[in-house]
DNA sequence: TCTATTCTTTGGAGCGCTCTAATGCTGTAA
DNA sequence: TTACAGCATTAGAGCGCTCCAAAGAATAGA
């Protein structure tokens, strides 16, 4: 388990440790003879550097922290594939904390990334008070996905949840819906925006708005659809807060009796695979997920290498897509 | 940017370097007025302790290396979330790489997550040649999830493919199915032994097997039914590859007018998000992905430790999810 | 030939920490 | 009084590397 040093390199090739480390890292100061010799020596001796080591001595990283709340969740694993393949591409490695959404984890999480001395850090929809979040920026770079602040010193990347929820509106409205209800996203982080979003988009359209409290669940789509059901006239459209809403109110709907897209028209957000799948095929908004991991990391590497001192907002527009669960509304409505 | 040093908090505290160390571990040989000294110091500073360092000094290693091919899919990602959390239970962090089930890409990956010194690698269903995997077995200690291996200095954890099939086929059988075809995963890494699992499982039964050749997505579900429907009879269940493929075959089967489960009984495989939504309600064989994560990081942190030195070899069973795709064949059917 | 100039190579200090061996300091026994 | 534990503390070497200043080697110009 011992591995060859720089050191044992050296020794083999004849040379000095220094001429060793400016092989490794290429510089054109080297003779030919040496830079073979050298090379030869640290190829039979399998040796490879020692991140740790060359970190510390350098005093540089070429460590990103990463905190994610859950990877489960597809949202996150995909802006974490997104920043794995930017990180990589500029020479970054990846270490990867969970918080669980719960503070004092994250706290936990957070002290034990900057423990590394990470040339930045990226936090994903993190709790953290913004005390916390300031003090990790004054250590180095830090990046908020799907989180905004007002600190200057940190950069952020969100999706533009009001322009999704808006899409959604004037898609159904261009298909000549006028009865829109929203089923919101409750507690979770991204509602608020998408739920404004619905309400300003059916105020420019002169239409009168219908929020219905919900969740991000199939089982709350499917609760808010029987809370529908009480009323006496039923809209012709529901924008709903995310896919799995969607699915339950779809399912509770048909259950009901209604036809999908006949009767009422649905449609989600997220884009999980969920909606893709032929059987479901619900027309959902898109968000850029791994476009955003990518953009997150940019703006790390950029603070890292000293390019930019303001802060970067960076808000992704999140696009259309059309699948077979909204249509122009029945006849017989209105 | 230029955080304190452990010098910083000695000379703050008054004592010497090697005091503070010792503070920092929680020695007991250090008097009560010191330790409170030291600590309020470093307080004071906002130290926290360079792993770097550290990992350099002592030659020992708090990280974990993972590879990964892609943390979209929701069985790595969840693999990931189980080897985090008992990672972080044993005081390790991960250090996370991509690999793409591409072997040159993931001889990259290993590479520079070895640059590391890590404590232990997990390779999560590698692609890798036996050789890379034993050199690096020769580095530190290896874990491989859902690859096998006869490599004796590393240890593995699979799930149970032939088991999963077999539960699956005596579920159906105990149903009064006698009439059960199987979709297969194609050229996916498991779909050998769940197919493996479901021939000797009919056999066992002296039932008469069937394999329509297919793969692990919902079109490919589609169009294995679309082959099925060419035959004169129709079997009564169906045993799929996986979620995304039972339920592509589910809805081809309603297309084509076929009640599930009435006239089909349909059994998924994964237990994904996807099959929990009560709209889908799909029956399928769940692998506990969180648990085989936990036992990846429990395999290294044991070999890391020196508890032991023979290989591991976990098989974990899976576990039949009941849900509503699956009933007794109809009365029609024989 | 000698010096000036450029190109290679090397010694060695130091990054922030750990850890061993040695020190200083008490208190107790001889 | 000295000796000797026993405990708390510290000096200092060293982990594997980087990087600066300086030395050497090679070439060009006079």
């Amino acid at each position: 388990m011992v591995r060859p040093t720089m050191e044992d390199v050296a020794r083999r090739a004849g040379v000095s440790r220094a001429l060793v480390s400016l092989v490794m890292h290429d510089s054109p100061k080297v003779s030919a003879p040496r830079r073979d010799a050298v090379l030869r020596a640290a190829e039979e001796l399998g040796y490879s550097p020692h991140m740790m080591a060359r970190s510390l001595a350098s005093r540089t990283s070429t460590v990103l922290g990463v905190m994610v709340s859950d990877l489960r969740n597809a949202f996150f694993a995909e802006v974490v594939e997104g920043l794995d393949a930017a990180a990589r591409d500029s020479g970054f490695e990846l270490i990867i904390n969970t918080g669980g959404r719960r503070a004092s984890r994250e706290q936990r999480a957070l002290r034990s990334l900057l423990a590394f001395r990470p040339a930045g850090i990226a936090l994903l929809s993190p709790v953290l008070p913004v005390k916390s979040i300031d003090a990790a920026a004054s250590a180095c770079p830090v990046v908020l996905v799907s989180r905004s602040t007002r600190l200057t010193n940190v950069d952020t990347i969100n999706d533009d949840g009001e322009a999704g929820s808006a899409l959604a509106v004037d898609h159904l409205v261009s298909l000549g819906h006028t009865a829109i209800v929203h089923f919101d996203g409750g507690s979770a982080a991204n509602s608020t925006s998408r739920r404004r979003g619905y309400l300003a988009a059916m105020r420019k359209h002169g239409l009168r708005p219908e929020v219905i409290h919900s969740e991000h669940t199939d089982a709350a789509g499917a609760k808010a659809v029987a809370e529908l059901l009480q009323h006496d006239e039923l809209p012709t459209a529901l924008v709903t807060g995310n896919d799995f809403n969607a699915i339950g109110a779809i399912s509770a709907l048909e259950d009901a009796g209604y036809d999908i897209p006949g009767d009422i028209s649905v449609i989600g957000y997220d884009n999980t695979s969920l909606a893709a799948l032929r059987h479901v095929s619900l027309t959902t908004i898109d968000q850029p997920r791994m476009e955003m991991g990518r953009l997150a990391a940019e703006a790390l590497v950029q603070r890292i290498r000293g390019q930019r001192a303001e802060p970067v907002r960076q808000l992704l527009n999140p696009t259309l897509v059309t699948r077979a669960t909204t249509t122009e509304p029945a006849r017989r409505q209105r």
